[in-house]
DNA sequence: AACACTAAATGAATTTGGTTCATTTACCTC
DNA sequence: GAGGTAAATGAACCAAATTCATTTAGTGTT
């Protein structure tokens, strides 16, 4: 938006700052203290800067935001594609997919909306799926569809990790709730983890079932 | 947690704030201008009351949150349970509750971590499906699972509603990705709403897969 | 070597929101 | 009436993001 002068003349003093710093002390940040302890004054101090001088890179804190789903999304496993059957990578981009996001819940709400236009990683991890959904056979017009079906399966997993353990906790209204209450005692005393276990039976029945529609509609 | 003072006189002033008022004041300003005007001041304002008053029966506004909750779950449709069969049921079912939380998706991270036990509506709403589950012929274990798999979709999906429409616009970088630009165009041509499209999709696979899985593990 | 120019960094101030608390208000019961 | 209590008030407090005028220190040019 802003007109540039002439430029005529040098540099300024080396840069302390820049992207890549900014965006690895923040995740370091996350990593140690958790999202509540990513603070603009926090991140200045671990980088020995004074805050305001981080707007000088970022635009705001929700820029900033946007930097670290980078790194993160980096982490996602694509290397699956190719390698094993359509039905296995699938399972496996998705298993690490929502492993990565389920330590980095507060991410979330923000990427889920976030165009995807800023964040080459992801756009590098669509067209692995892409590639491989249309090579199997979907239609063309399917397969966009199939990805948002996968991804917002995969986020609202993501999200459940950081449910409490006593969730299903109904204590106060057993006698209103046999069916529930009893439910919840039996997946309990398999010992399994919730979360684990749901995303796992829900994904197995996902995948099968969106590949399966390769015809009808 | 709070020992009650003997008590031995009388009452105060009648009162002008109580749970229900707030809550639908908050709820009607949510509706009215969205999640970011619902501030203690503004609410306070709405009801002709200081801020702080609001403290004197909610102890947070995460608590404020929660009854909000409870009134949306309230507006989900519980009703094909019984009436249709297992599959169209819970298909409606679902489908409705996505609906309901497209409306209030800065909820959903809230409520997706939130202990059951405080909202009568959603443990009533878990009983419904519970019953029918298990009724259909799940094991008992495979219920609670079953269950989280289908909430952890729908929520992603109502999520995913909040998606703006250029989400998926890569105009920068349309030589590196083929077949993902491809199929995005595929898809615009067909003018379906691609959030719908998608949760319609995902859901029918879901449900089918899940309720398969009657037997093997 | 002085100059001109510029990006980066500073620090103080602003803003926005949530929350606390001592105090006052109104009204009910004895 | 007098005692007692929940409700409401208003003035703080606090944390956190953001803005802005100003200073700092390079760098290329003359």
């Amino acid at each position: 938006m802003s007109t540039e002068s002439p430029r005529r003349a040098g540099r300024p003093r080396t840069a302390i700052l820049n992207r890549d710093r900014i965006t690895e002390h923040a995740l370091s940040l996350v990593s140690q203290d958790g999202y509540d302890a990513l603070t603009m004054q926090q991140l200045a101090r671990s980088l020995g800067v004074s805050p305001s001088a981080l707007y000088n890179h970022v635009d705001s804190k929700h820029d900033l935001l946007q930097w670290i789903q980078e790194l993160v999304m980096a982490q996602v496993d694509t290397s699956a594609f190719g390698k094993l059957d359509i039905h296995d990578a699938l399972i496996q981009w998705a298993t690490s997919y929502r492993n990565v996001f389920a330590l980095h819940i507060p991410l979330i709400p923000i990427i889920a909306v976030l165009p995807v236009a800023n964040s080459p990683r992801t756009i590098a991890m669509y067209e692995h799926v892409a590639e491989t959904l249309k090579t199997h056979g979907l239609a063309e017009s399917e397969v966009i569809p199939t990805i948002v079906a996968l991804e917002s399966f995969i986020f609202g997993s993501a999200m459940d990790t950081g449910a409490p353990h006593d969730i299903f906790d109904t204590s106060n209204h057993r006698e209103a709730t046999p069916h529930f209450t009893q439910a919840v005692a039996a997946q309990r005393a398999t010992g399994v983890n919730t979360s684990d276990d749901s995303f796992g039976r829900g994904l197995r029945a996902l995948v099968t079932g969106l590949l399966a529609s390769r015809d009808l509609t």
